[in-house]
DNA sequence: TTTAGGG
DNA sequence: CCCTAAA
C-alpha cells in the first residue's frame, strides 16, 4: 500500500510515461573480447601468488627447487575444459575500466577487483611491493606449452622450470593470499575491468560511468603490469628465456579465437578454480628432537615448513580448426588462463580432505604440526570469494557435458587418458587415498562421467535439471542508486528501458534481475532496519525507492482508472 | 521478447 | 535468482 503521504511528498519531476515503441528499441549485440591487459598477467599471478606467500611467511628459509630434467611434473598448468565458439567476433573489445571509489569488502572480493586490479593496486600502494621477495622466478609459469595433438581434441600441457620452495617460520598462521592480503588498502581507488561478453564475469558495474571513463585507462594498467613484469626475476637459463619470449607473445598478438568464456567461467565459480597443492616436507623436521613422547605442547620455535608443489588449474578443453596457426591456438590458451585467474582470491585450506573454515585456530590445533601425519593431504586452494557452499560438489555438470559433448568418444578417452597419467597423478604428491580425492576434486564431474573407470551417476535428463543457477550477485549501493535513478525516472514496469538507460554495460544484469532488486527494494524499505540483511542500503534510497514506488503505483492506478471509465463495484465495496 | 508475479 | 503465463 502507497500512503497518500508517500506521493506527495514524490518531488521529483516524473517525464511522460512515453514508451518508445518496440520497434524503435534497437537490439544491441554484444561483441567483446579480453583485451590484451588480461593476457599480460597470467603468470605474473603465479608469481605474485608465489610472492605474496613468500613475503607473509617471512620466508627465511625459502629455497628454491630447480627440478632438472623435467623431474617436476605436475606444475603450473592452466587450463580449463572449453570450446571455442566461432561465430564470436574476432576483433578485441578494450576492457572498461572504472574507477571505484567506495568498495565495500564484499564487492570489493566477490570479482570486481579481478587479479589484474588487485595487482594494479598492490603496486600502486607500495612501492616496489612485489619485488621484495626475490627468488620466485621459479614459480614463472608454463615455459614450456606442449600442445600435442590428438584427433580433434587437443591436450595442453605446460610445465614450469621449477617450484618455489617455501619454509613458513610462521606457527599461527598458514601464509595467506586472499583478497585482503593482495587488495592491501588499494581498495579505495581499484582500476576495475569488466568484460561484457561474459555476464557472468564481469563482477561489479559502474552504471554509466563505465562508458565515459577514458580508454588511457587500460593503458595505464598495462604499464602497471609490465612494472610488475620489470621487477620479475628471470633467470638466464635459455628455457628462462623461452619462457619470456612466450609471454611476450602474448603481449603482443592478436588473438584469433575468442572463447566461449562464459560456460567455463561457469565452471570457476562454483567449483574449485585451481588449487595449490602443498605437502609439508617430512625430511626438515628441524624440531622434532624437542617433543617428547606424548608431549602435548608446542615448542614456540616449532616450524612448519610448507611446499607448494604444483599450482594447477583444471583442465581446458580447446577445439580449434586444423588450419589454425599455433600462434592462435596459444593465444586461445593464454586467454583462457587470463580469464581463469583473473576471478576468484581466496584460500581455502583443507586438512585431510576437510576444509579448515576458522582462521583462527593456530596450525598445531589444525593438525599442521611438523610431526603430524596429516601432513601428506594439505592442500591450498584458491577459491571465488563468494561462499560456496561446497568446495567441489557443485560442479555445474550441464555446461560441462555440453561442451564434451564436441569431442569424439575415442578421442575424449585420449583427453582422460592424459589427464590420468600426468596432470592429474603427480607422480609422489600424494598416498593412494589421497590421489584418489584428489582425483575426485580436480576431475570435473563431466570427466568422471565419461571415464569408463568412474560410474556414471546421472541420465541425461538428470543433467538437465542439474541446470547452473547463476552465480549470486548482491547489488551494491552503486548499482541499487543507479537503478533508484532509473526507475524514478522511466517509472516501474519499463524494465528493458531501465536496463538499457542505467545497466547498459551490465550484462550479468538482466531485465528481469532488476526488476526482482527492485522488488525487494520496495520490501526492504519497508521493513524496518533491524530485519534487513546484506549490505545496508543507505536510508536515503530506500526513501526514495518509496517514493518512486509509490509515484509509480499511482501512476498505473489512474492509469487504470482512465481505462476502465465505470468504476468497478467490487472497488467501492472495499472501501 | 518483455512484463508481471509467484516460488 | 528461477520459472512461466501472458501479452
Amino acid at each position: 500500500m502507497v500512503s497518500h503521504k508517500c506521493v506527495e511528498e514524490f518531488s521529483l519531476q516524473f517525464p511522460a510515461n512515453a514508451r518508445a515503441p518496440r520497434s524503435a528499441r534497437k537490439r544491441r549485440s554484444i561483441k567483446k573480447e579480453i583485451s590484451e591487459n588480461d593476457k599480460t598477467c597470467a603468470i605474473d599471478l603465479l608469481a605474485t601468488v608465489a610472492e605474496n606467500l613468500l613475503s607473509e611467511s617471512g620466508c627465511e628459509n625459502m629455497a628454491i627447487d630447480k627440478p632438472v630434467n623435467g623431474v617436476e611434473e605436475d606444475h603450473c598448468l592452466v587450463t580449463q575444459k572449453h570450446s571455442v565458439k566461432e561465430e564470436f567476433p574476432v576483433e578485441d573489445k578494450p576492457l572498461k575500466p572504472a574507477t571505484l571509489t567506495n568498495v565495500n569488502p564484499y564487492q570489493g572480493s566477490l570479482s570486481p577487483c579481478g587479479f589484474s586490479s588487485v595487482i594494479n593496486g598492490k603496486v600502486e600502494t607500495e612501492d616496489g611491493g612485489f619485488s621484495n621477495s626475490a627468488g620466485i622466478a621459479s614459480c614463472q609459469a608454463g615455459q614450456e606449452l606442449k600442445p600435442s595433438i590428438d584427433g580433434d581434441a587437443v591436450v595442453l600441457d605446460a610445465r614450469p622450470n621449477g617450484v618455489a620452495s617455501l619454509g613458513s617460520s610462521s606457527r599461527t598462521k598458514v601464509p595467506s593470499l586472499g583478497a585482503d592480503a593482495l587488495c592491501g588498502g588499494a581498495l579505495d581507488d581499484v582500476n576495475m575491468f569488466s568484460r561484457d561478453d561474459d555476464e557472468n564475469f564481469s563482477g561489479y558495474i559502474c552504471p554509466r560511468v563505465t562508458k565515459k571513463s577514458p580508454r588511457s585507462v587500460p593503458r595505464i594498467g598495462d604499464r602497471r603490469i609490465r612494472k610488475i613484469l620489470a621487477s620479475r626475476h628471470w633467470k638466464g637459463s635459455s628455457r628462462h628465456s623461452d619462457a619470456k619470449s612466450w609471454r611476450n607473445y602474448y603481449l603482443h598478438h592478436q588473438r584469433s579465437y575468442p572463447i566461449k568464456k562464459r560456460k567455463y567461467f561457469d565452471n570457476i565459480s562454483d567449483s574449485d578454480d585451481y588449487r595449490l597443492h602443498s605437502k609439508m616436507q617430512r625430511g626438515s623436521r628441524t624440531f622434532s628432537t624437542m617433543k617428547g613422547p606424548g608431549a602435548s605442547f608446542v615448542s614456540r620455535d616449532s616450524h612448519v615448513k610448507l611446499r607448494i608443489k604444483s599450482f594447477r588449474v583444471p583442465e581446458l578443453f580447446v577445439e580449434i580448426p586444423e588450419t589454425a596457426t599455433v600462434g592462435s591456438l596459444k593465444r586461445m590458451v593464454m586467454e583462457a588462463v587470463s580469464t581463469l585467474l583473473s576471478d576468484g582470491h581466496r584460500v581455502g585450506l583443507m586438512v585431510q580432505g576437510k576444509k579448515v573454515r576458522d582462521d583462527n585456530k593456530t596450525l598445531h590445533q589444525t593438525g599442521i604440526s611438523q610431526d603430524n601425519t596429516h601432513l601428506d593431504s594439505l592442500d591450498f586452494s584458491l577459491e571465488p570469494s563468494s561462499e560456496a557452499p561446497h568446495l567441489l560438489s557443485s560442479n555445474p555438470l550441464g555446461h560441462v557435458c555440453e561442451e564434451l559433448a564436441i569431442c569424439h568418444g575415442s578421442n575424449m578417452d585420449a583427453v582422460v587418458k592424459s589427464e590420468h597419467d600426468s596432470a592429474l597423478f603427480p607422480s609422489d604428491s600424494f598416498d593412494k587415498e589421497t590421489a584418489t580425492d584428489e582425483f575426485k576434486a580436480l576431475v570435473p564431474a563431466a570427466l568422471s562421467e565419461l571415464s569408463p573407470q568412474l560410474p556414471r551417476h546421472k541420465s541425461k535428463q538428470q543433467q538437465q535439471q542439474t541446470a547452473q543457477r547463476r552465480m549470486r550477485r548482491p547489488f551494491s549501493v552503486t548499482e541499487v542508486e543507479a537503478l533508484v535513478q532509473a526507475v524514478e525516472k522511466l517509472g516501474t514496469g519499463r524494465w528493458r528501458d531501465v536496463k538499457h538507460s542505467a545497466f547498459e554495460d551490465a550484462d550479468h544484469r538482466t531485465y528481469v534481475d532488476l526488476k526482482d532488486k527492485w522488488k525487494t527494494l520496495v520490501h526492504t524499505a519497508k521493513i524496518s532496519p533491524q530485519q534487513r540483511r546484506g549490505e545496508p542500503v543507505p536510508q536515503e534510497l530506500l526513501n526514495r525507492v518509496l517514493n518512486a514506488h509509490g509515484y509509480w503505483s499511482q501512476q498505473h492506478v489512474q492509469l487504470h482508472e482512465t481505462l476502465s471509465l465505470p468504476p468497478k463495484p467490487e472497488a467501492v465495496l472495499l472501501l
